[in-house]
DNA sequence: CTTGCAATAT
DNA sequence: TATATTGCAA
């Protein structure tokens, strides 16, 4: 059927397919020797050369010897890409290109080149049987060739950046079907008789937000200000070929939603340190953030702005309570933090019922009506957080299928940074910030952070409204702060998933220095933790709830092994005995029993993240996502002693185990319903505390 | 005409 | 499920 109507279309071939006449260049004999078999049985008429220039020159002395040309990619006289492109501008044949290689690199380096196809050797005759589709696509639409490559030129812009990293890690699309050519060639079978709407009436692609398109919107809309950023200003200053008002349109309404995500964690994040009763704390001008509608507002005032050290940065320098203090009921929990921190270990043992008896104090949750919204909240924490790290405008790209590889993600990840103008990278003061042992977000417009030093726990929330042109600096901050707070990036997160693991990675190694060797903690809001460090603030081990895990990647850390032999104990009695509050009914935690029979007394610095087992299981290691690896890997080595270790959950001291955060606050929100556990369990978690010994 | 929301499609 | 696209009203 179709054959026939192609037939009649080009009524130059009796048999369209048949004698199809076919320039097969390959400089390897054995090769070009099958292909032309192969190409033969298909009946085509083959001409075959072993070398390129041969091929160019056969191919210029009679532009109209063949129909199609299939060459291979690697060739001693002249690169099979060179041959592609200067048959493409001189002949407009389809050409195919041909590889060994299916490095997808390749492969789009061959579709943007103009091949009308890419085929991986060895070849089947499946393939080369439909590969006189080109030939008709050719044929059809005079400027058709001319159409296709240029819209993959925008593609290749609008999506992936001169790396074309987003492609990279899509071998699907890169396969053999990448180019849309043949989607089009299915097109064109389906509705053969429609001439018309063959090449240039492509369906509309469906846009790809890549980071480095993401970016560009960003980039953007920082430009403008989010006031003024509106599909149109925005898509001009963009100034990305075939990217629509409507793409922009639509990426800006997820972007809005995203901010405004994050606008309300922060919102709440401020509600809760409000709840919690930080009243000295600068944050309680964080209720000023109450109105997500405000952000703009505020953002757009410039207050929050750039400012390393915000004034809405708490700074709680006491030693111990502060952190405490911060997070949970000051008046309950800090005292005996601080007594607990000046008794050095059994801190952590206290605390959690310090937490408790202060959660008792429903006053303190005023601002949180229900068990089920502080849940709710905590979601949102979670996402916050994660946001804080990946703030970055990497998220709003697709992540999911443009980035499988996490390494593709991580490699572009410092395109996120829009930085060059960003003052605060220009002035440093991001280094500041983190050295400081703080989020970046201080930049951030609305920053809810809890800080202790020289134990910090700190939560931070950075919604990132960014007013005109200082949207960059809010980004970039929280794309350092992935060091501090990397564990918390809720899968569900959508622009989670792109997370800066490059400049985390970077920064660990030479921005964050400071920070690394700073003995404190931090701990989001989507983590529970606890620190301990001994008196001389050597040792501390650290527990960590949270959504964290669940990104985590298998891979352990390197080095672990020695260090978890060694400390694995002290942290399993401490932990398990810390964590035993999670499910536990009662305040009493043997967490302090834990370190008290171990005196307490770590030789290194360890960091525990207590979670559920995740579901490879109760490994001893944590697994980590790569940006919480890196951080770990980076404290290992400036602390020489660094135990990043999963809670085990075992010994019985935890009854059940916790996927991650949510799932624990929702069994403790199950838990609390039941009168079990108080309110205060949440601003536990939520807000996460640390304990220094 | 542009924008932004909501429904729809993928 | 998430997100891009499309439709539609302001």
């Amino acid at each position: 059927m179709t054959v026939e109507e192609i037939r009649a279309e080009n009524g130059n071939y009796d048999n369209f397919p048949l004698g199809l006449r076919v320039l097969a260049v390959d400089d390897d004999p054995t090769c070009l020797k099958l292909l032309e078999t192969l190409l033969r049985k298909c009946q085509y008429h083959v001409t075959t050369t072993s070398q390129a220039r041969m091929a160019l020159k056969m191919l210029r002395e009679n532009k109209d010897r063949f129909d199609l040309v299939i060459s291979d990619v690697h060739m001693p006289d002249m690169d099979g890409f060179k041959l592609l492109e200067l048959v493409g501008l001189e002949m407009d044949l389809p050409v195919i290109m041909l590889s060994a290689n299916s490095d997808p690199k390749l492969v789009m380096k061959g579709v943007t080149h103009g091949a009308c196809d890419y085929l991986v050797k060895p070849v089947r005759i499946e393939e080369l049987r439909n590969i006189w589709q080109h030939v008709i696509r050719r044929k059809k639409p005079d400027s058709n060739s001319q159409n296709k490559s240029t819209t993959q030129d925008k593609d290749n812009q609008a999506s992936g950046g001169g790396t074309g990293t987003s492609h990279v890690g899509n071998p699907d699309q890169n396969g053999k079907y990448y180019n849309r050519k043949r989607k089009d060639d299915e097109d064109e079978s389906d509705d053969n008789g429609h001439e018309n709407d063959d090449p240039a009436t492509q369906k509309k692609q469906r846009v790809v937000w890549s980071i480095e398109l993401h970016r560009k919107f960003v980039a953007a809309v920082n430009q403008l200000g989010i006031e003024k950023a509106v599909p149109k200003r925005i898509l001009d200053l963009m100034n990305v070929e075939g990217l629509t008002r409507e793409n922009v349109a639509s990426h800006l309404q997820k972007y809005r939603l995203y901010l405004k995500r994050i606008s309300s964690v922060a919102t709440q994040q401020a509600n809760m340190a409000a709840a919690l009763g930080i009243k000295d704390s600068p944050f309680t001008c964080m209720s000023s953030l109450d109105g997500h509608e405000d952000f703009r507002t505020l953002a757009g005032s410039g207050r929050f702005a750039n400012a390393a050290l915000s004034p809405y940065t708490t700074r709680l320098n006491s030693p111990a309570g502060v952190n405490l203090r911060s997070l949970t009921p000051a008046t309950l929990i800090q005292p005996n933090i601080a007594q607990n921190l000046s008794n050095s270990i059994s801190a952590l043992g206290k605390i959690q019922p310090a937490i408790s008896a202060a959660n008792q104090n429903a006053s303190l949750f005023q601002e949180i009506p229900s068990p089920l919204e502080l849940n709710q909240l905590r979601s949102r924490c979670t996402m916050g957080i994660g946001n804080f790290n990946s703030m970055n405008d990497s998220r709003m790209f697709t992540a999911s299928s443009t980035f499988k590889d996490p390494r593709a993600a991580i490699g572009s990840s410092n395109s996120f940074i829009p930085a060059p103008n960003n003052p605060m990278m220009q002035n440093g003061d991001s280094q500041l910030t983190f050295s400081e042992g703080e989020f970046g977000n201080q930049s951030s417009p609305n920053v809810v952070s809890f800080k202790a030093e020289p134990y910090n726990i700190s939560v931070s929330i950075s919604p990132n409204f960014l007013d005109n042109g200082k949207c960059n600096e809010n980004w970039q901050s929280a794309i350092q702060f992935p060091k501090l707070l990397s564990n918390s990036l809720p899968s569900t997160d959508p622009f989670h998933s792109q997370m800066p693991l490059n400049s985390v990675r970077d920064n660990n190694s030479s921005n964050g220095p400071e920070l690394l060797h700073n003995p404190l903690d931090i701990s989001s809001t989507t983590m529970v933790s606890a620190s301990l460090i001994d008196s001389r603030g050597e040792v501390q081990c650290q527990g960590v709830v949270g959504d964290v895990l669940h990104n985590m990647s298998p891979a352990p850390i390197q080095g672990w092994g020695e260090q978890k032999q060694n400390y694995s104990q002290n942290l399993n009695n401490a932990f398990g005995s810390f964590n035993s509050h999670i499910p536990s009914n009662g305040i009493g935690s043997p967490l302090g029993q834990g370190f008290d029979q171990n005196n307490g007394i770590f030789n290194g610095k360890i960091d525990m993240f207590l979670s559920g087992p995740s579901n490879e299981g109760a490994s001893t290691l944590i697994q980590q996502n790569e940006i919480e690896k890196s951080t770990t890997e980076s404290r290992m080595r400036s602390n020489g002693n660094f135990l990043l270790e999963q809670m085990k959950l075992q010994g019985g001291l935890v009854p059940q185990s916790y996927h991650s955060l949510d799932d624990l606050m929702n069994v403790m929100v199950k838990r609390e319903q039941n009168g079990t556990m108080s309110d205060g369990d949440f601003g536990f978690d939520n807000y996460s505390f640390g304990a220094v010994i």
